[in-house]
DNA sequence: CAGCTCAGTCAACACTCTGTTGAGTAACTC
DNA sequence: GAGTTACTCAACAGAGTGTTGACTGAGCTG
């Protein structure tokens, strides 16, 4: 009930005051373990102790640097939505001359953002279930690709490039979750998954199909 | 190390051996208590007493039944499973004269199988990361609605109706995860999602196309 | 019906993990 | 050299898990 003497109130960082440097070795030195650590344990499976241990401190002197467990997930999944900003932003003064280069760096984009920090990818989409800030902070995350995404389908449909037809928002979000779920089959190592080697190529046929055609019998009988 | 007196060996069912039906209507309490509870907690948020408490027995008691919290999961799911079953085999004698009624029909049979247990599908979802019986079973279960939508596709393919390109199994893959995930994002409330009305429509949509269609440009570009 | 078995039950224990307190130390500051 | 501040940890106080060992009562069996 009673907080930390005064990391806890008017809290400016995910983890402790920013007044001095020094102790920042520290505080990366656990960020480090995690992630290690997370390489082959889930965040439950992983104690503060291995944490405090793996950085060189004591369990108590972890609580100096981070509230809990779930802020050192937190601050790494912070990192990844970093990346996510620039490789999302990198697509968006690509040429719309070719709409399958441009989709497919899109989507490649988005593997390979992920791919760089699978582990914080796996764990952050457990914590999810059971916290509100990791939700939201991955939330955030989608919210981007999916904002980018809505942006593209609209440019192509206002130029007569992909016909109208069902909510670009609904279309954008739903192939992102797609995106979203056959990646972490393949970083979790679940069953059944694509093969990583033909995953791109096989979300890019949904996508292109999706956007750009449209059966002639969408009956929606029923 | 040392197990109950002689629960834990040679264990026929998921939970207790089952020579005498008595006491079965506790272990049915056990499950109902964890399916309520489950509505609006997670299983980690849940302890052992609060089961046993809600069953009506002490907490050693609920050992007697259960080996742990997982195993009330375990068992829950597989009724879902059984439930999976029926609901997939139900779809095989359907005809294919219109093909956009029959897998209508198969994605909301999808939906109407876990959305009758959300908290179950849910609570799985996680579970599932730090569990290889959960994530077996559960991939068992996907395993089964891939299996019918590939054989469904390829009659397709064979009749003509559908053209051939990437390989049915990736494509029967990915559009089911893609489901399962829209779908993990209602239940779950997440955001971003699609919203509960439109869900089957944007899923229809893309199925649709990715079986029926084929861009002229799949430009592996790269 | 006396004696035995066995499903079912739980108080009490041992252990692990979490989060907190309070007492320190070492550096830098005026 | 007195005071502040960053930082550290032994020791404590829970909460939860899984286990032990003793008990109850229903059901058989001779």
């Amino acid at each position: 009930m009673a907080p930390l003497p005064a990391a806890d109130k008017a809290r400016p960082s995910r983890s402790r005051r920013g007044t001095r440097p020094s102790g920042d070795d520290r505080e990366q030195a656990i960020l480090t373990t995690a992630e290690r650590l997370l390489a082959d344990r889930t965040l439950g499976e992983i104690s503060i102790d291995d944490l405090a241990r793996g950085a060189g401190i004591s369990r108590p002197t972890f609580y100096f640097y981070f509230p809990s467990k779930d802020a050192v997930l937190l601050t790494l999944l912070d990192r990844v939505n970093a990346e996510a900003d620039s490789a999302a932003f990198g697509l968006s003064g690509q040429s719309t001359d070719d709409p399958a280069t441009l989709w497919r760096a899109g989507i490649s984009a988005f593997f390979t953002t992920f791919s760089a920090h699978r582990a914080v990818a796996v764990a952050a989409a457990q914590a999810k279930a059971g916290n509100s800030e990791v939700r939201e902070l991955w939330s955030r995350v989608m919210e981007k690709w999916v904002r980018q995404t809505e942006e593209i389908i609209q440019s192509e449909r206002d130029r007569g490039a992909a016909p109208p037809g069902i909510p670009v928002r609904d279309l954008a979000v739903t192939l992102n979750l797609m995106n979203e779920r056959v990646m972490h089959t393949i970083f979790a190592a679940e069953h059944p998954t694509v093969d990583e080697s033909r995953a791109v190529d096989t979300l890019l046929h949904v996508w292109l199909n999706s956007i750009y055609l449209t059966t002639p019998d969408v009956a929606c009988s029923g």
